[in-house]
DNA sequence: TCAAATAGTTTCACTATATGAAACCCAGTT
DNA sequence: AACTGGGTTTCATATAGTGAAACTATTTGA
């Protein structure tokens, strides 16, 4: 029997600029850094590190803080995102970032909106699992069961929130009650979950994501059975679910 | 006598990034470019600009539009620039000022930055009228004629100053005296006007914004056509002006 | 006030690595 | 079938990027 390991690095790609993308990247969690905290994150040396920040600043991707002298990113991105917001739309421009959130998770990721008095799924892409939720995009669901209604609720703008809560038919008095306690609930740790609410053996966890203005804009929602989701794995995933969420938010409008 | 070239561009700087980064900047103009267009454009060979673009799409900073297959830039440009605008961004924090002004003049309110030779237009509020100037936030504009740049310009750190002067390549020799009659008076007065300067029937008037550090952080400008902002309505107006960016220079730092 | 530490910058020898030519693939056209 | 116009891969070559180390400049602290 013979074993052969292919190291399967076949980068057709020039490294001297994934670095540098990096170096760039390194500024998604932090809006000023100098030159060593940044070549301790991306792991280069100094020079290096350096030489590389030189090469975009010289372009004016990176600026530096004509104060702290710290590297900071540049006006050249204002000019690009401004030439790059043409579609706002949630459902194209947040794709990529749920199929990596999938690959992460390996469950199905939604995106809701409110629509009236129900929430339309208005993305998905599908967990790659055998077993796994399936539920069309564009399909229709009501506002008060499911973990992505309670999110679209809890963070709804105020008058909103008033007239959904008033104008929905509940179907009993007790489960008003519950719904408006999961809401506070829900409000409070910033993020939902749901346990076989809607569909029998299914589960989901359920974040917002806002926007720049901080306007409630979709709900970020992880689905699959319940026997793989237990409420205890969900939770400990939540924190995970709410930063995607939260990133997916700032890139809207 | 001996006279001696020294092609003095000593750049400490990675070639293969720039060269990633100016593709980049192809976008400013096309919102979708095929390979072959971008290697015309940046005057690389094919295979070159193909890596080049396999290490920039590999970090999500250009995508392929999914239907045509062009290039067009990434996601992670939002999510970039999202991070770019938080606190201690003029852009963000003046805002609310700008819009206290516009409401006030009516006109649009604008903010330049000086970028090497260049002007950017980093944040703008439209005046209501229904003509009005429109240009995008994040447009570049030249140094050497607009009120702005005359504010940009006077009021930037001497030796910034002295290297704008010396390295801008000025259309004709009159126009550099012009010019820098016209600094000398902007210093002096405190603002600078324009009167289709750069374009027909604009007008603006400029005041600085220095921050408490004593720096010049941007120009603050009020645009609109020029036979609503005659020269004389901006000299009365001016004060108001001056006095707005002096309260914005307070906001920063 | 003078060490000592820390942050940034430049130099330099070495070879890893980015490069462009050319070949190749694959759809559409003519 | 030959041809065009996109994209992709291979490959020999020397260019150009690399990290160590030396060197400043600035800050800390004793």
């Amino acid at each position: 029997m013979k074993v052969v390991f292919v190291m399967e690095d076949n980068k057709l790609t020039v490294r001297a600029v994934e670095r540098a993308l990096d170096i760039m990247l390194c500024f998604t969690e932090s809006t000023e850094l100098t030159l060593t905290e940044i070549a301790s994150r991306v792991e280069l040396h100094k020079s290096t590190v350096h030489r590389l920040l030189a090469s975009l600043e010289g372009k004016g991707f990176i600026m530096r803080d004509a104060a702290t002298d710290k590297y900071r990113l540049g006006y050249r991105l204002w000019e690009l995102s401004a030439n790059l917001s043409q579609e706002g739309d949630p459902g194209i421009i947040l794709l990529p970032e749920m199929e990596r959130l999938r690959d992460l998770l390996g469950e199905t990721i939604s995106l809701y909106v409110q629509d009236g008095l129900e929430r339309i799924r208005i993305q998905a892409v599908q967990s790659n699992h055998a077993i796994r939720r399936v539920a069309p995009v564009g399909a229709r669901m009501p506002l008060y069961v499911g973990a992505s209604s309670k999110v679209l609720v809890a963070f709804a703008e105020p008058a909103v929130q008033q007239q959904l809560i008033a104008s929905a038919d509940w179907p009993t008095g007790l489960d008003q009650q519950a719904f408006l306690q999961q809401l506070a609930d829900t409000k409070l740790a910033g993020f939902a979950t749901s346990v076989e609410e809607r569909e029998p053996g299914a589960a989901a966890v359920s974040a917002p994501i806002i926007d720049r203005g901080g306007r409630l804009v979709a709900a970020l929602a992880v689905s699959g059975p319940a026997n793989r989701l237990t409420l205890e794995l969900m939770q400990e995933q939540a924190p995970l679910i709410m930063e995607a969420a939260r990133r997916m938010g700032t890139m809207l409008r």
